[in-house]
RNA sequence: GGGUCGGUAGCUCAGUCGGUAGAGCAGCGGACUUUUAAUCCGUUGGUCCCGAGUUCGAAUCUCGGCCGACCCA
């Protein structure tokens, strides 16, 4: 609310002020001073990119016999002025349109008027549709009026800001002024609205579950502490929903997901972020093999949804999703990458560290499957530029996965790689209470002895597995990293909106 | 946490061997009724990220710090 007859004086010292914010501020207490400052009543009626579909296509004369009214709106971002007359381009949230402001069509007060606003300000215009010589479609103004006075000037109109720390930290300018960051954006809630919709069209219902959580589990990740004062009670961010959605599950909703954040207290990466969207999804009466077709599916869809193609480039290179994603285990896609090693040497221990430490990595302690996937990760994960899902993880790094029939040392898991990086994870369920409850302790044991990503014991989850949980298959996938893929993004910071970065 | 690179006008960027701080855009003044990164003439604007050191003299060299990007852990 602004009250445009009084001036809210002392105004607060902003940051960093400047010689052009002070120009601006004098031209808003001229403004405030007709006592018209910041009109609330302009009605916008059309979009610039709108009107531009009906009627680019239309001639000159065309456009002259129809006389079409607009109401438009929005920021200008250039602007060219000569003597009796000027040209503005302005931005909506829909694109462009060009306005014409002469002093035979809009009078000689409001073109003085607009000589004096500046880029950035916001403006409401009525006029007519016509065509310039060069053919562009453009609004003469009848009636042109300031709506919001914009103090800081914007960045360079030609190159953008380019600044990557401020793309991050003032997203709002990055929005204002960079085509490319506005279409990720977009294309990113396209993405997430094609999965919702896929989702419940098979039968799933959304849900929301805790993002504060007694007992952080359903990942190995540090997470967030937090307080709560009343209960006197600590808490913890989620550092994933998956303990809540089986609980679910055990309730009868046999069909569930949720598209929400987790947070986990790590590091800043190109492709780490403290919080971070998910989407899981649990469905009883399936199990991986069927929940891969599935997740397969989906992501197709949302390419499909969102980019209108299967087939597009990621960072220079062909990304193919629709041919079949390959299907590998640990061991194979080692072979795949390295068909020197043979498989007794993958399954010898001695020979696995070895090799890992050779790749320039630690070993971290772990039986035989662990050792394998350590060598996976080394030497085969960031070649798995086509989407593949790699399957048969190990019990021991697996704890919520039900295991094998044919091999209790691995589990019915799988992870999905797309262009070298881990996109989605599934498998079936471990709905053996007393085996939930047996790998809780020896991941309880694994945090005592210093582990600090194992989980913990929830005595309320092997509750509500003692009253049964269906057979049933569970998958999440990164939403970030999917949009990363699907809008060609280097980085996650690219894909999210306010990215986590230092105090400024 | 370690390594590499970077931080100069509101923005985008130059700045040689250590010798008075530069351009374009934006702004301000002027010309211009179909421009479109408008054009033309004139012009204002600097904590060279911060601090210390070396030096007659530091944006530039050295050290420390802050912030960022990338790579590694």
């Amino acid at each position: 609310m602004t009250n445009t007859t009084t001036p809210p004086t002392p105004a607060p010292a902003p940051i960093d002020e400047n010689r052009l914010i002070a120009e601006r501020r004098e031209k808003l207490a001229a403004w405030r001073a007709t006592g018209k400052a910041f009109p609330n009543d302009f009605s916008r009626e059309n979009y610039a990119a709108r009107l531009d579909e009906l009627y680019a296509s239309k001639t000159r004369e065309e456009l002259e016999a129809l006389q079409i009214e607009v109401k438009v709106a929005g920021r200008i971002m250039l602007k060219r002025v000569m003597g009796k007359a000027a040209f503005a381009t302005i931005q909506d949230m829909s694109g462009r349109i060009q306005v014409f402001v002469s002093i035979d069509a809009t009078g000689e007060d409001a073109l003085k008027a607009f000589k004096g606003w500046d880029l950035g300000d916001i403006v409401g215009v009525v006029g007519v549709l016509f065509k310039t010589k060069t053919d562009e479609l453009t609004v003469q103004s009848r009636e042109i009026r300031l709506l919001t006075k914009s103090l800081r000037p914007l960045p360079e109109k030609f190159h953008g800001l380019s600044d990557v720390e401020q793309t991050y930290r003032q997203r709002y300018l990055d929005l204002m002024t960079n085509e490319g960051s506005r279409f990720t954006f977009v294309a990113r809630s396209r993405i997430v609205q094609s999965i919702r919709n896929f989702m419940t069209n098979h039968g799933f219902l959304e849900v929301e579950t805790p993002m504060m959580h007694p007992i952080p589990g359903g990942a190995a990740a540090k997470p967030f502490k937090t307080h709560h004062n009343a209960l006197d009670m600590e808490l913890f961010l989620r550092i994933a929903p998956e303990l809540y959605l089986k609980r679910l599950v055990v309730g009868g909703f046999e069909k569930v997901f949720e598209i929400n954040r987790n947070f986990r207290n790590e590091g800043l990466s190109p492709r780490h972020n403290p919080e971070f969207t998910m989407m899981e999804f649990y469905e009883a009466y399936t199990e991986y093999r069927k929940l891969m077709d599935f997740t397969e599916g989906l992501i197709r869809h949302s390419a499909r949804e969102a980019l209108g193609m299967e087939v597009f480039e990621y960072q220079g290179r062909v990304l193919d999703l629709s041919k079949p994603f390959h299907r590998l285990t640990i061991v194979e896609c080692i072979r795949k990458y390295h068909p020197g090693f043979t498989l007794q040497e993958l399954a010898d221990a001695e020979w696995l560290k070895a090799k890992i430490m050779a790749f320039g990595e630690k070993v971290k302690p772990g039986g035989l499957g662990s050792l394998q996937l350590q060598l996976f990760e080394a030497c085969a994960e960031a070649e798995l530029w086509e989407p593949t899902f790699i399957i048969d993880y190990p019990v021991e790094v697996s704890p919520l996965a039900r295991a094998s029939d044919t091999n209790p040392e691995i589990t019915e898991r799988f992870e999905l790689f797309i262009v070298g990086r881990e996109i989605a994870n599934g498998f079936s369920e471990l709905n053996d209470a007393e085996d939930q409850a047996a790998r809780f302790l020896d991941q309880a044991k694994a945090k005592e002895a210093g582990d600090e990503e194992a989980m913990y014991y929830d005595a309320d989850f092997i509750r509500a597995l003692e009253y049964g949980l269906p057979p049933t298959g569970g998958c999440g996938i990164g939403i970030d990293r999917l949009v990363m893929l699907l809008t060609d993004s280097p980085a996650i910071r690219d894909v999210i909106l306010f990215p986590q970065m230092r105090r400024e």
